[in-house]
DNA sequence: TAGATTGTTAATCGATTAACAATC
DNA sequence: TAGATTGTTAATCGATTAACAATC
């Protein structure tokens, strides 16, 4: 049924994986059924079938899902059966935090370069890398056939290091600077700014316990 | 027509209001549309226009939006005419960037707090905060009347302080641990996984150009 | 077998878009 | 005025849910 699959629903699958690793690591059961995972998760049993029913059928009426196939074919469909290696565009502070975060190992990825543009940064080792100079990112990338960048710059670079990525194989980009790129068509960007997150959710804080109103 | 809003409008809230400050830093203009700030973010004008009804009438037929006016609008709606005071759990390598980070102060937030359950870390001063021992965390959130924490904890550890947050005033968590909260309805969840993310763009990655595939 | 749970269909629900009268 | 753009309505589009036959 591999047809048009929407975005949306393509955005579940990692959440879903991600709960069924951690129910596999935990290890109490070998199976799990669309009812239990959706409620771990707050997400319907009919969603979490019908999601899956978009790619084939994994599960057994009566018994459900052996969850060690499950994690494997989400993999395969994600195309996480293999390691993305990913450049990392900024050494500043989120990008020592994400050179040295070793939760990428086991979920399909690895930072595999690091660049900045700050000469005295240079020849630096961060996380077991050396920090790059920004003026061999494209060749590097093209080279290496790199398909994947952290951002993690500042804002006012990140769009001019967009347009330099449109250059090369690059189809996505993890944006963590705060702001919109415009890039072609044929690259994906996921926006990664925790006060966008925040923001979204002080509309539903007490207004009546805030402090520092003004 | 303050009646019942879509926490998918909500979400875009936030974006209209950063890109409306980009250009009001800018300065080019002093107006602009929907038109216009539709086509810099990928998103329709017409959706832009039916958002913004849900709150009032911000426009002028003919000439658009007052920028300045309609962020402050924004900030209002989304209540950041305020600054709210965040706990930051964690002083890890996230803790540490996000401690360090000076992009809150002016879209609505200051870290107030910074918590750790090492014993060795307490004391210590990141990004101008001292850390405190994890112990005194409930009474702090409790005095102060916090409603808002970014966790940033090992996986194993999130869902206990989760519960523990649950017993406080906290009513939004921006959760950086790669692991689904359960939390009681009133306490607003949004989660910050980049591994989710990119996992989510691998399923568009080219696997003719992958590397490393097995 | 009896109970449980799948995959799928059809119905419902909600979000987006197109179009346009109103009007600056 | 003429052109531009809003706010809103109705139509379209897409996503979620309820229900159930199939079957392990």
């Amino acid at each position: 049924m591999l047809e048009e699959i929407p975005d949306i629903v393509i955005g579940r699958l990692p959440i879903y994986l991600r709960a069924l690793t951690n129910m596999a690591v935990n290890g109490e059961k070998l199976t799990t059924s669309s009812h239990e995972l959706g409620e771990r998760l707050g997400i319907s049993s009919a969603q979490i079938r019908k999601d899956l029913s978009h790619f084939g059928e994994f599960g057994k009426q009566g018994t459900g899902y052996h969850i060690n196939y499950l994690i494997e074919q989400l993999r395969q469909i994600l195309h996480l059966d293999r390691e993305w290696p990913v450049a990392l565009i900024g050494a500043g502070h989120i990008g020592h935090a994400l050179a040295s975060y070793n939760g990428f190992q086991h979920r399909g990825f690895r930072i595999a370069w690091l660049f900045d543009n700050d000469p005295a940064k240079v020849g630096q080792m961060v996380g077991g890398l050396p920090i790059q100079p920004i003026t061999e990112m494209v060749e590097t990338l093209n080279r290496e056939k790199t398909q994947m960048v952290v951002l993690a710059v500042p804002a006012a670079a990140a769009q001019e290091i967009a347009d330099q990525l449109a250059q090369t194989y690059i189809r996505a980009i993890l944006n963590y600077a705060p702001v919109h790129l415009n890039v072609p068509p044929h690259i994906h960007v996921r926006h990664n700014d925790p006060v966008i997150q925040m923001q979204r959710m002080t509309f539903y804080l007490d207004t009546s316990l805030a402090v520092g109103s003004r």
